[in-house]
DNA sequence: CCTATGACTGGTC
DNA sequence: TGACCAGCCATAG
């Protein structure tokens, strides 16, 4: 917790709404001074104690990075499902819907989700 | 200090 | 559509 940028980065991944995604790319563009794989890194030194919803961050293809092993992308689309997140049959999530920040103001459904 | 690696990205083949 | 390469920077050994 010396780093401000983590702190930054984990403030902003915070701030997504349950019912959306972001990618590691635009959370890098708006911390700024930070690339996308420290973003990852970031997500990755995440311990899951934190409030960090890591689960809502993905990659620009719009789908979850796989771990390495075990079954923690698994987890992560669950609860994601969970949250209303729809994904393609290929795995994908529309980022067009659920991207964030959005670019637009469905007022969908998933405003209801918050709070 | 140097090398290897990774939850990324964009472009090329 | 899928595989490969180079750039990116922090962390670990």
């Amino acid at each position: 917790m010396g780093d401000p940028l983590y702190e930054k980065i984990y403030a902003l991944v915070r701030q997504v709404p349950t019912g959306r995604v972001t990618t590691y790319g635009t959370v890098a563009k708006i911390v700024g001074g930070c690339t996308a794989r420290m973003v990852g890194y970031a997500m990755a030194a995440t311990p899951e104690g934190s409030a960090v919803p890591w689960q809502r961050v993905i990659n620009s293809q719009g789908m979850i990075s796989p771990r390495g092993v075990g079954l923690g992308s698994l987890i992560q689309r669950q609860l994601l499902e969970e949250e209303g997140v729809v994904f393609d049959p290929a795995g994908k999530i529309d980022l067009q819907k659920f991207g964030w920040p959005e670019q637009d103001s469905p007022a969908g459904p998933y405003q209801e989700k918050l709070f």
